[in-house]
DNA sequence: GTTCTCGGCCG
DNA sequence: CGGCCGAGAAC
């Protein structure tokens, strides 16, 4: 005799996205329940971890309950001590499973990322080249990226990406990985040239003279041995991913770098 | 090889 | 306890 399994539907999922338990029926475990979620491709997952790990950054599942399969706004994770797990993560060289990132959070897990202004010639408001390159951003937001790490379709984490000996990384947190994070999202966010800082007030005190659209880093210049150095890149996929990046193009004074996914 | 299932660790 | 994942069993 045959079990159905069903797979029920979840309305805190996005569409195509199944549920299932399954009670265990032997063992010591007997009457036990495991739950699993299926995507709308079909791939299985068995724990919250491993969700996560696969919706990417962009999903915040802190209150999504794995076993119900809903939101609970309640059960909030601390935040309380979210600066230490950060560094204990880092250190220990362990994935940051915090998903807390600057994100719209919602109720459901589909992607949503925040609006993007664009220059629209219909639009007054958006057509206004302050509002459209001036939008308010938090100073260092960037360390909010910590942790995120590219990985193929196995989940296999790749490696991190090297820099260029040149780039001088500033402010609160200049590890290699932020000022990689922040320079990948400079590239994707915009196509003006990226620079680095170039107020050398910013160097001095950064959070009253920092550039926002500009990444946490001194003014650089490119070089011919950096070209020669982006060339023998494999991919921006090492970058990040998750920043969907198609194309950008880094601009510095004469010299161009164009970087493909 | 893949998928299913339960054990068992660890928080 | 229950979540998570390893590993043996089953296919």
């Amino acid at each position: 005799m045959i079990m159905e399994r069903k797979r029920t539907d979840c309305p805190a999922l996005p569409p195509g996205w199944k549920k299932e338990e399954v009670i265990r029926k032997s063992g010591l475990s007997a009457g036990k329940s495991d739950v699993y979620y299926y995507s709308p491709t079909g791939k299985k997952f068995r724990s919250k971890p491993q969700l996560s790990r696969y919706l990417g950054n962009s999903v915040d599942l802190g209150c999504f309950d794995f076993r119900t399969g809903k939101m609970m706004p309640g059960k909030m994770q601390k935040n309380k001590h979210r600066l230490r797990s950060d560094q204990l993560s880092l250190s220990k060289g362990k994935p940051d499973l915090n998903t807390a990132l600057p994100i719209r959070q919602t109720a459901s897990i589909f992607k949503q990322p925040v609006t993007k202004v664009v220059n629209h010639p219909n639009n007054k408001v958006k057509t206004d080249p302050q509002r459209a390159t001036e939008q308010p951003r938090q100073l260092f937001w960037e360390r909010r990226l910590k942790g995120l790490r590219s990985s193929d379709v196995s989940e296999e984490a790749l490696r991190m990406m090297d820099l260029p000996k040149g780039l001088q990384s500033m402010g609160p947190d200049s590890t290699d990985e932020t000022l990689l994070s922040a320079i990948a999202s400079a590239l994707h966010m915009s196509s003006a040239p990226i620079t680095g800082q170039t107020s050398s007030a910013a160097e001095k005190n950064p959070s009253i003279w920092l550039n926002t659209s500009q990444p946490l880093c001194k003014a650089f210049t490119v070089t011919d041995d950096d070209i020669r150095f982006v060339s023998a890149l494999e991919s921006v996929s090492a970058l990040g991913g998750r920043l969907d990046v198609m194309s950008s193009v880094c601009v510095s004074g004469t010299r161009s770098i164009t970087l493909y996914q």
